[in-house]
DNA sequence: TCTGGGGTCCTAGGACCC
DNA sequence: TCTGGGGTCCTAGGACCC
């Protein structure tokens, strides 16, 4: 057993919200969103602030919806930058207690104070009033003896809340809970397990290991143990190191059929991939190319590569071909390219030296299959659109371990 | 006039090898 | 002569999370 651990989850409330708010105070107390140019269909609610959920508003909604729904919203445009150091700041005040900090977003992370002197809820009151000083944010902290129990606590008392787990009380706070609530149990899953008349979390932590295995897999074990508040998993401060994969992808502003303009959005694309790679310092030997049609019916297609990839022109050249070798001419919602099976630069260059850069690939070079496409489709519609990747120095804006980066 | 963009992990089938 | 078992790699897709 993991004998009295004590590991906290922080949340920070309404993140993006809270972080203009705080930077402009004027905004308190109003029901703000952040949201994408509601112009385009990208246009979204991203988070919002207590006031606007009070009306009905929520995350994913249109921004069209959101206004029927609170017309006095005030809607702001993201700012990655802002929150980018907001979290840091954050996350240094943490680590100001101990080093054993696992940030797991850009709003929320895993402490285990196990180690540290006094009282817990003392601290843990400490952290929670410091954030809220310091840095004008306010945060949910779940306290509980391992990670899965602690995911769970913080979210059941926001804003400001500090909601203690202890093992004694998991069938009375935890199991009440409609199973679709349990970290780990999205829709799908929750659906199946409607099946075996599972709905809460203490059905779930009761039902019978055959029955769960075939129909969830092993993961239906693991959720069980869950359940039963058993979670081995470790405050780990480097996985946020540990990168798989780094990609981008854009829903077009509208629906796109013209090869040329799609290649230059993957072009686009390869060149905000390759950036981040190489910001990170990180090569990858696996390439993947996501597209969405018109219907939404979405494909990814994806190749291994014996040498490792990097620079903007290899990418390119390699999603260029896979998505020609794979696209139906129908009209396109998405593109996404994403650089996977990751690695170190600094440990693979050296191997990297040894051979010139060659195109290995298992399909043919983009020039021969565009030249067989030219052949079967006749001439014309082929016509290589590169060299308009200008613009891209926009911030990232990504949601998950990214938030480390990025040091401009 | 349906919901963006960043990820992780898992599964399942086929190819291939021993 | 048509047949076992184990393992890895690759690819595509699904589910989930923030």
């Amino acid at each position: 057993m993991s004998k009295g651990k004590i590991i906290l989850h922080i949340d920070m409330n309404s993140f993006y919200a809270s972080v203009e708010a705080a930077h402009q105070p004027e905004l308190k107390g109003k029901p703000i969103a952040i949201a994408g140019n509601p112009e385009e269909r990208r246009g979204i609610v991203v988070t919002c602030s207590y006031e606007a959920r009070s009306k009905g508003v929520k995350t994913t909604m249109q921004v069209h919806e959101a206004l029927k729904l609170c017309p006095e919203l005030i809607i702001l445009r993201p700012d990655f930058t802002r929150y980018r150091q907001a979290s840091k700041a954050m996350f240094d005040i943490l680590r100001s207690y101990t080093e054993l900090v696992e940030p797991v977003s850009i709003d929320e992370g895993y402490m285990d104070i196990t180690e540290l002197e006094g009282n817990p809820i003392d601290l843990i009151k400490e952290i929670q009033d410091r954030i809220l000083r310091e840095l004008d944010l306010p945060c949910s902290i779940g306290v509980s003896p391992n990670k899965f129990l602690s995911k769970m606590a913080s979210d059941m008392k926001k804003p400001m809340g500090i909601t203690v787990i202890r093992k004694r009380e998991i069938q009375e706070k935890l199991w009440p809970l409609p199973i679709r609530e349990m970290h780990g149990v999205g829709e799908k899953t929750a659906e199946k397990l409607s099946s075996l008349s599972i709905t809460t979390i203490s059905d779930l932590a009761k039902a019978d290991d055959i029955q769960l295995k075939s129909l969830l897999g092993i993961n239906g074990l693991k959720l069980k143990s869950r359940a039963n508040g058993i979670d081995p998993r470790k405050v780990d401060p480097e996985s946020v190191y540990d990168f798989k994969s780094v990609g981008n992808s854009t829903t077009l502003p509208k629906d796109l059929t013209n090869q040329t303009e799609l290649l230059k959005i993957i072009d686009q694309l390869s060149v905000k991939v390759s950036e981040r790679l190489r910001s990170k310092q990180m090569l990858g030997y696996g390439l993947q190319v996501m597209i969405r049609f018109k219907n939404r019916n979405t494909i990814t297609r994806s190749l291994t590569l014996s040498h490792p990839l990097y620079d903007q022109s290899h990418i390119s050249e390699h999603a260029r071909a896979l998505f020609l070798k794979h696209w139906n001419g129908t009209p396109v919602r998405l593109l996404g390219v994403t650089v996977q099976d990751l690695a170190d630069k600094s440990h693979a260059y050296k191997q990297i030296d040894l051979f010139t850069y060659e195109d290995d690939v298992k399909y043919e070079p983009v020039e021969k299959v565009m030249r067989e496409l030219e052949e079967k489709h006749g001439k014309g519609i082929l016509t290589r659109g590169l060299k308009s990747s200008k613009n891209h120095q926009n911030a990232e804006t990504s949601f998950s371990k990214d938030f480390l980066d990025d040091h401009n």
